[in-house]
This record gives structure tokens, sequence and C-alpha cells, in this order.
DNA sequence: CGTTGTGTTGATATTAATCAACAAGTGTGG
DNA sequence: CCACACTTGTTGATTAATATCAACACAACG
């Protein structure tokens, strides 16, 4: 439980329980054994590591594509910008997860360390050499990218035709779903991000917020504890 | 010009100009030879292909994942259901597209034919055994899934953050981009199905519609005819 | 203590949704 | 070819949801 299969750095793969404190962002998925021990050296040789602090972007949207990552700790926002400053946050990124894999000359989305983040990148270059050599390793990939589509899919439709209420209440349950006592939820993010990521303002959703707990289906204790008091009806809410 | 790759039914890959009848959702693609002829009896064997008329679903939300669909005649629409009726398109997919690649035991989302579709669909086994005797088919599976995950997050910022008429010129650019005469272009879907897609109703599509044409961004000639009358004011509308 | 950043609440404005009527195509049968 | 129904799209009036603007509360921090 709770070990990684990790290759200097290379986290592929993680299972069981989640460290709460530093990536309650990350989902849990079941351990591949996809590259042998003895060919980890040779990887970490390919590979880059470095730290990021928080608050600092590592990936920015428009800039060149030239890496590959893989966030090896630490948890980051991503998401994209319009000229005038408007923001969509289109995901989290926890230990584990892969960034930059797209097919394209310039990055899609901006990545921003949510709290002292390290990776471990490759050149695309590489990770076509590595994808040759370890085709496991490809199809974890395939199947992170399916993943992340279905999420991204679930996504649109809340943007697209939920209220802020349901909104609000998917978010509850999506979070809490990603940790062992899923009654009591630390919220790992600001008003502004949960709204930046709703496509709400953060107005609304500090008043959604009080409006849920007014109906009972939460108990707001500080602005990031939030006690799950009736989670049937946010499930029913969320649709 | 126009060949495509296909295996008995298999649409990989695409190249240059489009059918603009049947399939302008279809965005080309480069060639990659990725099954060699050879094999194309054996690949034709563990295939079934169909044909759906327009207006069928073929792929059910909810629905046991069983299968994995490649169109190769026609287009589709995908989307998502609430409970009450409320539907978000996710996206259309026209011929060499993929479908029902996510690793989950259920479909994430319907298609439905918009016009007379053909596929070929395998088991998720022998997708698995497919993709072990041709890494280049995983390595292309990879490829689309990482483009349509950009795609994905272009529209969450659109349906999160952008106002009706930058989402009106964002369609309509998107739209025209895929044809080979973009200045006159032909909606391949209806005001319902526009505004589905876009997260807005019927009233506000038709009347940003008309917005946008008093403002001589575009001319209707007819509600399915659009004449771009002003591309680079409808490229800065859509951000 | 002030100061700063973050969150809440209130008043008002704005956008898009809803409800409703009508217009324009499209297809069918006579 | 026309009358009719039926679907799809447009326009208008009104409402509802959320954004915007503004004030204030609260906590963290020097």
């Amino acid at each position: 439980m709770g070990i990684w299969r990790a290759a200097r750095g290379i986290v592929v793969a993680r299972e069981g329980a989640i460290d709460p404190c530093s990536s309650c962002l990350a989902r849990p998925v079941s351990v591949c054994n996809v590259i042998p021990e003895s060919d980890l050296a040779r990887l970490a040789a390919a590979a880059v590591e470095a730290e990021v602090p928080a608050g600092r972007t590592f990936i920015n949207e428009g800039e060149p594509a030239d890496w590959f990552f893989n966030v090896t700790a630490g948890s980051a926002k991503l998401f994209k910008l319009l000229p005038d400053g408007r923001r969509q946050i289109t995901g989290f990124a926890g230990i584990g997860h892969f960034l930059g894999l797209a097919v394209s000359d310039t990055y899609a989305f901006t990545a921003e360390a949510m709290e002292p983040l390290r990776y471990c990148r490759f050149s695309r270059t590489r990770l076509r050499a590595l994808l040759d050599d370890y085709p496991l390793m490809e199809k974890r990939l395939l199947e992170v990218a399916a993943n992340e589509l279905v999420a991204a899919q679930e996504q649109m439709l809340l943007l697209g035709r939920k209220t802020a209420r349901e909104r609000l209440a998917w978010f509850l349950m999506d979070m809490s779903e990603r940790i062992p006592a899923p009654d009591r939820l630390e919220l790992p993010v600001s008003r502004q991000d949960i709204a930046d990521y709703l496509g709400l303002t953060i107005e609304t959703v500090s008043r959604t917020m009080t409006q849920l707990q007014d109906d009972e289906f939460i108990a707001l204790e500080g602005c990031r504890q939030v006690l799950m008091r009736d989670r049937q009806a946010l499930q029913d809410l969320a649709a």
C-alpha cells in the first residue's frame, strides 16, 4: 500500500492510499510494472530532474513544447488564459501525472506549482526513444490520456450545462472521493481556483457554498475545512 | 491527395484535401504507414463492420464498453446527457476517428450518426492484441488522444469563460478551417446542435448569429450557408 | 497594531435563459 | 402544382441566474 513504482524520479503509477497532505489531487492508479529495475540507471541518465517553488509556472502556454514532464512530488494547476485575463483551470496534476503529451510545437496550457513541486522531464526525442524501448510505458500513457479525455468530457458537461449549485456539489464530491476519510474534506485550493475551475466567479462560489451550508448539505469549519453532512444529497445534485 | 490508408475499413489516418460533403468534421492528418498490406486480411478478420442510419445511436453512455470503434464513413455527434435532458455535445467524429478508447467498463458518452455512417469495431481483447502487434498503431492512438485532449481543454476555456459572441465566432472559425474554401461555409449541424456544443440555447445561437450578421462579420444565405465576410474580426473575437 | 491577502455579504447590472409567437423551409398526399 | 402539416429557425418580452461593483470581516504576518 502506498508504494510507488518509481524509476529514479519517474513515477509511472501509484497504488492504494494517498498521502493526504501533498497531493489529494492525485487519483490512485494500480501499479503496473512498466520499467525493469535493471534499466533504471539508463533512464535516469535521459531525464532532467528539477524543483519548482510554489506559485511558479514551469510550463507556459504558447512556448515551444520541447519537454515532456512527469510530476514526482507536489501538485500543480493547469490553466488557459484569455488575452484580457479570464482564466480557465482545466485540471490539476499530482504525483505521477504526465504533462505535455500532445503533438504540437507549443504547449496548450500553463502549469503552475501549487506547493513545492518536483518533476522529471525528457526531451521529445528522448521520450520517443523511451516509448520505443518500453511499450508498456506507451500503453500506460495511452491509458492515462484516455482517462483524462473522459474526465475532460465530464468537465465540459459541467461547464456547459450545470448550474452553480450543481458544479459546487460535483466539485466537493469529486474532491472528497480522492481522500481516505471522505466526510471531512480539506480543500486544497483557494476560492479563486475553485471559481476558475468551475467557470464561476469567487463571489458565486462563496455564496453557493454558504447556500449549501444553509441547506445542511455541508458544514464549513473555516473556509478550507468542509464537513460533508449529506453526501447523498450532494451526489444527487452533482448528477 | 485524398488517399486514405485503410485496412479493409480501418481508417488509421488520412491525408490532404477533405471530402466536403460527408465529413467536413474530420480534420486532416498526415498519413502514417501503420499497418503493412500483408496483414490486412488478418486484421479484417478481427473486425466487425456495420452501417448506422442517420439519427441512430451506436454507442450509449453507461452501457458496457465492450467495443472499440473506428469511423470509416459518415460522421457522428458525441454527447453526454443529464437526467433532466440537458445535453452537452463534447465533439464530432468523422472519418478516421477512434471512439471508445477509455479504460472503463462503461461508455462515457453517446454517439449518434449525423448521416449514414459506417464503422469498424473490435472487441477490447482484440484491440489489445492488435496494439501489441502494431506498435505504430498504438503510437497513432496516443497521438490522437493527446490531440483530442488539447481540443477538450480549448473547449473548456470556451464553455467556462467565453461569451456567446465569442463562442459563435470560435465555432465558425473552427468549422471553416476544416474546409477547402473557408470563406463560404456550409454548417453541417442544426442550431440545436450548435447550442448544445457551445453550451447555449438555440435562441441565443440564433440571436448571436444575426448580431454577427448585423456587424457584417458574416452574411447568412439561408440558415446553413454562412459567408465569412470578416475573418480577422471573427478571429479576434474567438481569441 | 496596522497591513495585506482572502473570503463573505449586499446592491445592482448584465447576460443569457425562458416563454411565446411567428416565419421559413421541407416533405407528403391529393 | 398546391394545400397542409411539421420541423426548424427567428424575433420579441420577460425572467432568472450569475457577474460586477462595493463594503466589510477575518486571519496571517510583519
